[in-house]
DNA sequence: ACAATAAGTAACCGTATAGTTAAACCACCC
DNA sequence: GGGTGGTTTAACTATACGGTTACTTATTGT
C-alpha cells in the first residue's frame, strides 16, 4: 500500500540547510564509476567474510565502501548478486595465483611440496576465502553454480595437479594409483580445516593453534602427510 | 519509549471470537515442560544447522517446535543462549559416541582405522554437526568458550587417541614421532572438508561428490592416508 | 478443595532490514 | 552553453526481526 505522494519529501528544506557541515574528506575522486564499484566489492568481501551472507548488512557495506547504498543496487542489482561477484573474484584470485606457481618447471616431488605450501600460505593470508566458501556451501553453492568463469579456472587447476602426478608416476617417484581429485581435496582439507576451525580447535585441544610454532608445525605435518601418501615406498 | 497502556489490547474482543476455530491438533501432551524444551532444542538444531546462527529465525524455530516463541525465552533466555545449548549438545553427542567405540579393546592399527571410519560416518549421518561448528567458528567460538562440559569431554577424547598412538608405538607398528593433536586434526579434516564443501566441491571437480561410489572411494582414501601417515615403513 | 506455581498464549514494541524513489549533480559532446 | 546520460544522494517504504508484556490455564502440594 503506497500511501503518500513523493513530492512531500522535497518540500521540507524550504530554508536551505545552514551549511553542508563538512565533506567526509576521504574519497578524493568524484564520479569515478570504476573505483566506486571496486570499493564496494572490497568492502563487501570483508563484510561477507566476517558475517556470512545472512549476517552481512547492505547498509554497513555501503558505509565501509564510502558509497551510497543505492550504488550497490546500481552496480550489482541485489545483495545476493553482490555476494556472487565477491565469491567469483575470490575463486579467480586463488586459481590465478596457483597458475603462477610454475609447477611444471619443478621436479614432481618439489612441485607437490610447493603446492601444499602455497595452499597453506594462501589460506593463512586470505582468511576471507575460507569464510566465503563456507558461507557459499551453507547455501548449497547456488551462486557458484551460475559462474561459468569459475568452472573454466577449476578445470585448468585440476589439470595442473594431474600433470604433476603423471610426471611423478612416469619418473617412478609417485605411486600410480593416486586419484588427482582425492589428492586435491586432501591437500586443501588438511590446511583448510585447521584454519577454519581454529577457534573451536583451540578450545578442544587446549592450545593456541595460531601460535607461530603451531602454524609451522602444522605446515610440516601437512607436507609430510601428502608426501607419505603419494611417494612410492 | 514504551508508549501505550496494555489494557487497550484486551478491550478489543468485546464480543468473544466466534469459535476457537480448531486446535492445531498436533502435539498431544499439554503442559509438559520437558518435552516442550526438547522439542525447541531439536527444532533449533535443525534451523541453526540449515541457516546458521545469523540466518535462523526465532519465530520459525518456535513454529517448527510447535511451541510459543515466549517459551524459547522462558527456557533458554535468548537466541544466542539457545544456540549455545544446541552446540553443547552436539559436542557432547559426538564425544559420547566416540567413547563407546571401545578402541582400547582393539589392536592399534584396527583401532585407528575404526576411528577414521567412525568419524566419517558420524559426519555423514549428522551433517548438522558440521554446520553448527562452522557457524560457531564464524563467531570465533564465543559460545563454546563458555562451556565447561565440552572441555571435559574434549580432554577425554584426546587422551583416547593418545593411548592408541602409545600402544601402537609400544607394539612397534606406529612411528614414534606422531603428534596426537595433529593426527586428530587430520583425521577430522579429511572427512569434514570433503563433506562441508560438497556443494562447491561438486562444481569445482565436476563430479557428484555425494554419489555412493564417491563416498566409498573417499572413505578408503582417507583410511589409506592416515595409515600411511602413522604406520612404520 | 484450593491457593500457589509452572506452562502457555497472542498481541505488541522499537528497531533494523533489503530494496526503491525522485531528484540533483557532473562530465562530456555538439 | 545547453542538452544528454551516467553517477550519486537522502529520504523513504514495507516487512521482518528479537524480545516483552499482560494475561490465561493446567498441575501440584497441602
Amino acid at each position: 500500500m503506497r500511501a503518500l505522494p513523493y513530492e512531500r519529501r522535497r518540500e521540507l528544506p524550504l530554508t536551505k540547510p545552514p551549511v553542508p557541515p563538512e565533506k567526509p574528506a576521504t574519497r578524493p575522486q568524484v564520479r569515478d564509476a570504476r573505483t566506486t564499484k571496486s570499493r564496494i566489492l572490497a568492502a563487501a568481501k570483508k563484510e561477507f567474510a566476517k558475517k556470512g551472507l545472512g549476517g552481512a548488512r547492505v547498509d554497513e557495506i555501503a558505509e565501509k565502501a564510502q558509497a551510497n547504498k543505492r550504488m550497490i543496487y546500481h552496480y550489482f542489482g541485489s545483495k545476493e548478486a553482490l555476494f556472487q561477484a565477491v565469491l567469483e573474484e575470490a575463486y579467480v584470485d586463488i586459481r590465478s595465483a596457483e597458475q603462477k606457481l610454475d609447477l611444471d618447471g619443478l621436479e614432481p616431488k618439489a612441485a607437490l611440496e610447493r603446492l601444499v605450501r602455497f595452499t597453506w600460505d594462501y589460506y593463512l593470508k586470505n582468511p576471507e576465502f575460507i569464510t566465503l566458501v563456507n558461507s557459499e556451501n551453507l547455501h548449497r553453492a547456488k551462486h557458484l553454480k551460475k559462474s561459468e568463469i569459475v568452472k573454466v579456472y577449476s578445470r585448468r587447476f585440476v589439470a595442473m595437479v594431474s600433470a604433476i602426478l603423471d610426471r611423478g608416476v612416469a619418473a617412478g617417484v609417485f605411486r600410480a594409483d593416486i586419484d588427482p581429485v582425492q589428492l586435491n581435496i586432501t591437500i586443501a582439507a588438511i590446511g583448510y580445516y585447521y584454519l577454519t576451525n581454529r577457534f573451536t580447535g583451540s578450545i578442544v585441544f587446549e592450545t593456541d593453534l595460531m601460535a607461530k610454532e603451531a602454524l609451522e608445525q602444522r605446515l610440516n605435518f601437512n607436507i609430510d602427510t601428502v608426501l607419505r601418501l603419494v611417494l612410492r615406498p
